[in-house]
RNA sequence: GGCGCGGUACCCAAGUGGUUAAGGGAACGGUCUGCAAAAUCGUCAUUCGCCGGUUCGAGUCCGGCUCGCGCCUCCA
């Protein structure tokens, strides 16, 4: 099985065929930075990042991901803070990046700015205008849809409907009322750079053809981004990108599905969104991870509190296991014979559900049985040697897929503790005070006193404690 | 109105026309345990929104209906 794509403007899966064999070019239209970024934004660079992650195994790959530092809305933004919108960019652009490091985002190879993208800009409205796809007017630019034929494509719909539905101000400067801005002329307080058309600033769309165009190249393998970019973002910017060039400007279109409270759509508009950083504060950073990667990304996902909160006990069990299993394992070989004969075929397993047009949700389906396995094989040993085997595959296993997922690649134990420490913090309990207790109850239970060791264990559940005995002695963790 | 996506068990969720419809959670039962917890094993959809069609065979393809969502305006 090669790797599938689904690719939205062909509306199917198609074999992905690189432009130049071994090289993938995947550009991603990054944030607008004039807030913290939400779960909306998680669920499209996590997407993304384990999509390029994989693509990596494969592919010499070559990531960008750009920066929207200067729109409509920084400019509001930063006139409500009392902020140069230039500060006020940089700051929601740090609060990004702290996000996705919690969240596990690589960084992409290129993450370019609009406003150190200028000139492109520039030169690229004058070469729309040269070629007549563009129109200057009153210090705007305009691009004219009409002398771009498949403009429509890619969201499948026609002028004449859109028209029809007509929620499109009209404007008169316009030649034809779906015309859209190039370049915007600077309103008084407004950012601006010098430009042939007077003092003015990028429109919404033109700074990705530039960026991509500049950083990948006129033609290149994948553009991804949202489902809500589709239309007009991605449009337009096929639009301006072909008009300019005459190629084909991406060869696989890649869109994720929303995130819904509620099911319906997670928005600033609703006011129904919580961000990254609200909901870190609650959960662990690999909980989201993982629940975000338990849908397929191109299926809308439904985010509740409880969603989350069932990924985070999935997140420990996975944890705990790999702890039980790393306290265990010995050095050696992984070749040879297995308890269970599938585990050697894991990695293969993985990477044909990858292929599969990146089946995360499947790949981590399909993992629960190698967890049982650890455990299985941690309580019940049988041959010894097997057994050790057995373990150091799943290690390695688990191990390589779990650095595409983004998942089990920090130590366990880490892991384990950032959980058990939030959840103490959160139920005001202090290890000194358990501790004491399960002292005591370890007393009791050595005198037989089953009543007052269980008395003990009552008095920690009413903490939120729960206890665990084992032959080692007694562990504790919260509920 | 135009276009698109989806409806799989109590909940979440995967599913390439073909033996018994992944996986997780919940629930129930067994093992382990002084009892628990954790772990593990087992049970848990003759059925995939409804109706019709194609096919030897359909959750998967086609048509209709219905419900929900999205885009068409800034949105990841």
């Amino acid at each position: 099985m090669t790797l599938h794509i689904y690719d939205t403007m062909a509306g199917q899966k198609r074999p992905f065929t690189p432009l130049e064999p071994g090289k993938v070019g995947i550009y991603v239209c990054g944030p607008t930075v004039y807030d913290m970024s939400h779960v909306g934004h998680a669920r499209v660079y996590v997407a993304f990042d384990t999509i390029v992650r994989y693509l990596r195994r494969k592919f010499t790959v070559n990531y960008v991901r750009n920066y929207t530092d200067v729109d409509d809305k920084i400019i509001k933004r930063a006139r409500e803070h009392n902020e140069e919108p230039g500060v006020l960019a940089q700051r929601f652009i740090s609060e990004f990046e702290a996000d996705m490091q919690s969240l596990g985002v690589a960084p992409a190879n290129l993450q370019p700015r609009v406003t150190d993208h200028i000139k492109e800009i520039v030169d690229l409205v004058e070469r729309l205008i040269k070629s007549g796809a563009a129109y200057p007017v009153d210090g705007d630019v305009y691009f004219s849809i009409e002398k771009f034929p498949t403009y429509g494509r890619l969201g499948r719909r026609r002028i004449d409907d859109m028209e029809a539905g007509a929620r499109v101000e009209v404007d008169m400067k316009k030649h034809h009322p779906m015309d859209f801005a190039l370049w915007k002329a600077a309103k008084p307080g407004e950012p601006f750079w010098d430009s042939p058309w007077g003092k003015g600033r990028p429109g919404w769309h033109i700074e990705c053809s530039a960026m991509s165009a500049k950083h990948l190249a006129e033609s290149f393998d994948i553009h991804g981004g949202g489902k809500d970019l589709i239309f007009p973002h991605h449009e337009n910017e096929i639009a301006q990108s072909e008009a300019a060039s005459g190629k084909t400007l991406a060869n696989y279109w890649m869109h994720n599905g929303f995130v819904n409270i509620d099911n319906e759509k997670m928005s600033k508009s609703l006011d129904n969104f919580f961000t990254v950083r609200e909901v870190l504060e609650k959960f662990d950073a690999q909980a989201l991870r993982y629940f975000l990667l338990t849908t397929h990304y191109r299926s809308p996902i439904n985010f509740s509190d409880q969603s989350v909160r069932e990924a985070e006990a999935r997140v420990k069990y996975l944890y705990e296991t790999l702890a039980r299993m790393d306290a265990t394992i010995t050095d050696g070989p992984t070749a040879g014979t297995y308890r269970e004969a599938w585990v050697g075929d894991l990695v293969a397993g993985f990477e044909a559900t990858m292929d599969d047009d990146f089946n995360t949700a499947k790949v981590i389906g399909d993992l629960s049985e190698a967890f049982s396995l650890v455990n299985d094989i941690l309580d019940h040993p049988k041959d010894k040697d097997t057994d050790a085997r057995t373990l150091r595959a799943l290690r390695t296993a688990i191990t390589e897929i779990g650095s595409v997922l983004g998942l089990f690649t920090d130590n366990p134990a880490v892991v384990l503790e950032r959980l058990s420490s939030r959840r103490q913090k959160d139920a005001g309990v202090d290890p000194l005070a358990v501790e004491d207790l399960i002292a005591e109850r370890a007393a009791a239970r050595k005198a037989k006193d089953f009543a007052r060791a269980d008395a003990v264990r009552n008095e920690l559940a009413a903490m939120g404690v729960v206890i665990k005995d084992s032959p080692q002695g007694t562990t504790w963790e919260m509920a």
